[in-house]
DNA sequence: CAACGATACGGAGGGTGTCTCCGTTTAGCA
DNA sequence: TGCTAAACGGAGACACCCTCCGTATCGTTG
């Protein structure tokens, strides 16, 4: 592992920056690569250097923001409300993450489970942290008996594709959300 | 309104008939407007005459399967197990529906309230299919109160949006609509 | 400081995809 | 049979992702 040089970890910045930047404010498909090398002020050739593919440089461009997903997990278990407040709480801060940058929520829950995946470590992130959130539940007891963490992955993140998708707002998200709970809760 | 000439409407015919095949067999994706003019025998000027799109293409593709979606609501809902069973279902033949074509469920799920999109009809028919339920199970007092078609459509085409995507087995979707189902009805 | 080798840069262009344009062919009718 | 409007076919415009390789730059060494 050689240290970079100079220039390359300022491009290698200044790509993922911009990139960042175009990607939330478009979404995935909406921006080409040339357009991501040209707002940089680089030739492609310089950002497939830095990020092999397309869905590498998205990966990049998302890891920041992604990294404090396990940490809002926590935020909404602390909480002292009753089960269905504060996986609701969970859920819905689960979906604000998702839908930060347009395109985000289908692309990673679709990884999930696909170890080749670029996407493949914020998956375990995200699985990790709801399986947090179902242990805690569980040791009050207040889950139904079968539910895992791939599970709720894929239905919460159904539920942030769709209202990504359609740009619904956050009460008809909220109103999703509740079913998932009511459903995953005893009753 | 002109009748089309003997050999337009043969065209047509044969287009779409090899569309449905080829998108069945490998996803919306996965076939080329060029590879469904080969196969069918037809230049891509003819192709893009009767249907302008590709996306026209495929909703022409799945025109015929999707039309018995109302009857399967019927069907579900004539039984006279328990609710949740008629619910469970609706629901299982509706993702069977949805993932009959790869790539078809999150298109037209993608597709719900956007009155411009190709798939409008679709969605119409899927919508009325599933007020069909929600009332009948309304009727019932079987349902909690806030329940709408739309919510309903987006959560199972969700739902039936990852199943697809990830080509899940049949045991895990139903998992997952077990929890939408018991998220819906009344405890 | 000068010269040199490794590293990084840029952008032309390859491959594939959707869709358009227009010269050619053909169906259907008088 | 001849005519016209309808339909056909495929070259190619344009956009996209990505590769390749000649050129420029960094940073180290004599």
């Amino acid at each position: 592992m050689k240290p970079l040089r100079a220039d390359a970890v300022r491009n290698r910045e200044r790509i993922a920056d911009i990139a960042r930047q175009l990607f939330r404010e478009k979404g995935y498909d909406a921006v080409s690569m040339d357009e991501v090398a040209k707002s940089a002020g680089v030739g492609v050739g310089t950002l497939y250097r830095h990020f092999p593919t397309k869905e590498a440089l998205y990966d990049a461009a998302i890891q920041a923001w992604v990294e404090t997903v396990t940490a809002a997990a926590d935020t909404a278990l602390a909480g002292d409300g009753a089960p269905r407040d504060r996986l609701l709480a969970w859920f819905e801060s689960y979906v604000e993450f998702l839908t930060r940058h347009k395109g985000a929520a289908w692309r990673i829950t679709s990884a999930l489970g696909d170890e080749g995946s670029p996407f493949a470590a914020k998956c375990r992130t995200y699985l990790n942290a709801n399986q947090r959130v179902i242990d805690a539940l569980a040791a009050e007891g207040a889950l139904r008996g079968d539910v895992d963490a791939m599970q709720l992955c894929r239905l919460v993140g159904g539920v942030a594709a769709v209202v990504d998708n359609s740009e619904l707002e956050p009460a008809a998200a909220n109103a999703m959300l509740a079913v998932v709970a009511d459903g995953v809760l005893a009753s």
